[in-house]
DNA sequence: ATGGCAGGAAGCTCCTGA
């Protein structure tokens, strides 16, 4: 089973990518952030025309997220119970007996925002969340946007960004405590090339110069993990005209 | 030197992203 993520920074501009990249890559699921598009325009017969099926929670301008997959989508879930929230950022479905979780992790903006403090509490309420989601599945996937760097091999400056928003220790130690739910980086579980990034801003050149960031994550519980084969950023789509900031981010499962 | 891109909504400029 081949599962992935992507950033696509608006649907609505990123189509043709994503139909192109479903067609080549053949994943079993895709899941999508940044759609920012309402529900009664995303775009549903372009991807089940490609034989897929889709769920979605979008908004207009801001956040929204999607499901793809080959198989069943069931138990369709909308946002964190109990957690207030007119963000559209979490979607989560069972998929051939996995839980999968998709997520757009508040940016934060800087240490000292009022969205700092929602994106720590965001995270927080994710966390208690998936403690009971993991309890009842078992097998689960946590796919997504995390707005967070792990460490600081994951930043291509980590002095220009120790304290700053995605890298701050209290985000970092957000990002444990969802491992410590027993959720493993599988893109750590295999050997990397060095200066692996998910994420370059459109600024400086930044793709070309490499300054990037890892935020995009594929998080899996331990059996799921186990069978973890594999896990790779794909950098073609970030090459494309027009593209997307973020590339996607692929595990295949045996 | 806080800028530098890009998308969206609005409207000829702003907010947000990371």
């Amino acid at each position: 089973m081949k599962v992935a993520t992507w950033n696509v920074n608006s649907l609505n501009v990123r189509l043709g990518h994503v139909l192109d990249w479903l067609k080549t890559r053949q994943p079993d699921i895709l899941c999508l952030q940044e759609t920012k598009l309402e529900d009664a325009r995303f775009p549903r017969a372009d991807i089940e025309s490609l034989g897929y099926q889709v769920i979605f929670s979008g908004q207009k301008t801001y956040n929204g997220v999607a499901i793809i997959s080959r198989s069943p989508l069931a138990d369709v879930l909308h946002d964190i119970p109990g957690f207030a929230d007119v963000q559209k950022r979490c979607i989560s479905a069972t998929v051939a007996g996995v839980r999968i979780v998709c997520i757009y992790v508040p940016n934060g903006q800087s240490v000292e925002s009022e969205k700092y403090q929602y994106k720590l509490a965001w995270l927080k309420a994710l966390t208690v969340h998936l403690q009971n989601e993991i309890r009842q599945h078992g097998e689960l996937a946590l796919l997504g946007d995390f707005n967070v760097a792990p460490e600081d091999r994951d930043v291509h400056d980590p002095a220009a960004w120790e304290g700053q928003v995605l890298c701050s220790a209290p985000e970092r130690e957000a990002f444990r405590a969802l491992q410590t739910l027993g959720l493993k980086d599988s893109f750590r579980q295999f050997e990397q090339p060095e200066k692996s990034f998910s994420w370059w801003d459109y600024r400086m050149n930044g793709f070309r110069r490499n300054l990037g960031l890892r935020i995009d994550h594929i998080l899996l519980s331990d059996t799921l993990a186990q069978r973890c084969r594999g896990c790779t950023i794909d950098v073609a789509p970030r090459k494309l005209e027009r593209p997307s900031d973020h590339a996607p981010v692929v595990a295949e499962i045996a």
